[in-house]
Parts: structure tokens; C-alpha cells; sequence
DNA sequence: AAGAATCGCAACCGCCCTTTT
DNA sequence: TAAAAGGGCGGTTGCGATTCT
């Protein structure tokens, strides 16, 4: 966080042009948000101005965004929101803001915070902590994440359960592994998956979930037949050499694309491997079943 | 009890894309 | 068509709070 300015917080100091940095005050959180419920989002450089801010346009968008939005959510991530945003990452990798947009109420930035805070953490504790030379296998029992994964890696199963579901055809099944084939450099992505498979398979997330598994409807095939095709057409190009942000970046060049209105006219035999429509990927997605609940 | 280390997260930075002129 | 402005996004910073030694 970052100290606010030591100069008016809160005052109408009009003749000063600098723009005010740093924490924002109550006072000015009052503004902008009686500004914004009388108003409604606009230009974001007339809303600062507007509303009397010493803001720049920006910065009045990342804190109504981030902090002041009405729907906004607040409290620690449940462990159902959790897995989502591992499952997601998974698909769709930093994007952060394609992820908050599936989990009502979170912003991208506490998504991100959350991410780079607390669960690169946990994977790297896991990485440490069970790799192959560790002899230590106990787990934590307040740790319901661990003790799934921990009991997966007793079994020996090395595809993270949440993609060996019987209702998944085998072309799913390739598609998924595919996911991973796409990251198979970085270790992180992997135990990431790993971790998120844990989840599904805790006595605790069974208990919740019922025996019978919400499964199904929690771990949607998120690779579609569309995405198959991608694949089938991918020919020669070797998806072991293709990291992430090949991956990434290509989401994001068919994305502007279709932003730009050029979707329809992007034939697909025209398209390689990694120009997969995200909406397509996610279509399956935004119905998640546990994203009723609310945070405690 | 106090200083050091670590964590969590609000906010800024800089880049890129789209829209407007 | 080019330049400028506006907006969105991911990455990074920095500071208060908390935990550790």
C-alpha cells in the first residue's frame, strides 16, 4: 500500500492541478461512489473531475473496480473459488480478467493478488515438500488440498483425476492432456493442475459435493470438439515446443479479432493451432453450479 | 520486548488496443 | 492515414500487519 498524499485529502483543492497518488481517503471514496450510483460509469476523466477528485481518470477506475463496485464480494477465497481460479488458470493462464469475470464478485486484481500470494506459495511448499527424494509423504491434516494430492500421488496416478471422469469422451481426454502438453516445461503448471485434482477428489469436497459427484458440473470438458478439431488440423506443429505464452498470445490475437469484428470472416482452415476461440473454450464454463455461494 | 522477516493487498506503471479527431 | 486520447490489462511496487527469532 502506499501512504496517501500528505497534501488536501478530501479537500476541493481545484487550483492545485497535481493529481493526488497514493491510499485514497474516505472522503474521496464518498465521492466516487455518490458520484457513480447518481451518475453511472462514464468517461472516467470526466467522472474524476466531476466528482471533484484529484485523480486521475485511471485511478478513479481501478478503485471503483477494484474496491468500491457495490457487488464486489469481500472476504478470504472459498476453497469452491479456489479450485475454479486453479481450473482456470490452467485454460487460460494470466489472464486475469477473463478469470474474475467467472467468479461474480472478485476482481482480476484479487485474483491475481491471490494467485501470486497464496497459491504459487502452497505449490511451491508442495514442489518441496513431495518431491520424488522427499521422504516425508504425512500430510497436513488441516490441509484438505494436500491430503487429496498426497493420497493421488500414493496411487500412482499421474493424470490429475479431475480429467479422468468415465463421462469425458476420449477426445476430451486428449484435449486435456493436450492442456498440459502445452506447459509440460514448467513444473509449476503441472503441480498446479495436480493441486486443483487434489481438491476434487477430498473427502472434504466429496462430503460437500455429495457422493455421487457434482463432479461432472463442477469439472466441465473445457476443451470442446471445437478445440479437437484445432488439434486434429494442428498437423506438424509440435506442441511441446509451444509454451504458454505462445498459447496465450495467440488466445489473445483471435480474441482481437473478434473484437475488431473479424471473427466470422476468420475461416477455419485458416487457423492454427493456439488461434482457438476463448469463448468457445469457455463455453462450458460460466454455468458452474457452485458459484451461488457466498463467502462467509 | 524488540528487531527482522514475511505476508497480503491496494495502488501505480507501462504497454497495448480501440476509438476519436 | 496518422496522431491523440481513453480505457483495459498484466506486472510490479511498497507499506501496514503479522509472524518469527
Amino acid at each position: 500500500m502506499r501512504k496517501p498524499e500528505p497534501s488536501s485529502a478530501g479537500k476541493d483543492n481545484l487550483s492545485n492541478n497535481k493529481l493526488r497518488k497514493g491510499l485514497w481517503s474516505p472522503e474521496e471514496d464518498d465521492k466516487l461512489v455518490n458520484y457513480m450510483l447518481n451518475n453511472g460509469q462514464g468517461c472516467w476523466s470526466d467522472v474524476a473531475r466531476n466528482a471533484g477528485l484529484q485523480r486521475c481518470g485511471k485511478s478513479c477506475r481501478l478503485r471503483w473496480i477494484n474496491y468500491l463496485r457495490p457487488d464486489l464480494k469481500r472476504g478470504a477465497f472459498s476453497p469452491q473459488e479456489e479450485a475454479l481460479i486453479i481450473h482456470l488458470h490452467s485454460l487460460l493462464g494470466n489472464r486475469w480478467s477473463q478469470i474474475a469475470a467467472r467468479l461474480p464478485g472478485r476482481t482480476d486484481n484479487e485474483i491475481k493478488n491471490f494467485w501470486n500470494s497464496t497459491i504459487k506459495k502452497r505449490i511451491k511448499n508442495l514442489s518441496s515438500t513431495h518431491s520424488p527424494n522427499a521422504s516425508d509423504h504425512s500430510s497436513s491434516p488441516k490441509d484438505h488440498v494436500m491430503g487429496g494430492l498426497i493420497s493421488m500421488h500414493e496411487q500412482g496416478c499421474i493424470m490429475p483425476m479431475m480429467y479422468m471422469d468415465s463421462s469425458l469422451s476420449s477426445s476430451s481426454m486428449q484435449n486435456m492432456t493436450l492442456n498440459h502438453m502445452v506447459d509440460q516445461s514448467h513444473l509449476l503448471e503441472h503441480d498446479l493442475s495436480t493441486y486443483a485434482s487434489g481438491y476434487f477428489n477430498a473427502p472434504e469436497y466429496i462430503a460437500q459435493m455429495g457422493p455421487d459427484g457434482d463432479h461432472d458440473l463442477f469439472v466441465p470438458p473445457l476443451e470442446s470438439v471445437y478445440m479437437e478439431e484445432k488439434v486434429k488440423t494442428a498437423g506438424n506443429i509440435s506442441m511441446r515446443t509451444m509454451n504458454n505464452n505462445t498459447l496465450h498470445n495467440n488466445i489473445n490475437r483471435k480474441e482481437n479479432l473478434a473484437r475488431a469484428g473479424n471473427c466470422g470472416e476468420v475461416e477455419d482452415h485458416q487457423l492454427r493451432i493456439g488461434e482457438w476461440d476463448l469463448e468457445e473454450l469457455m463455453k462450458d464454463v460460466p454455468s458452474f453450479p457452485l458459484l451461488d455461494f457466498q463467502v462467509q
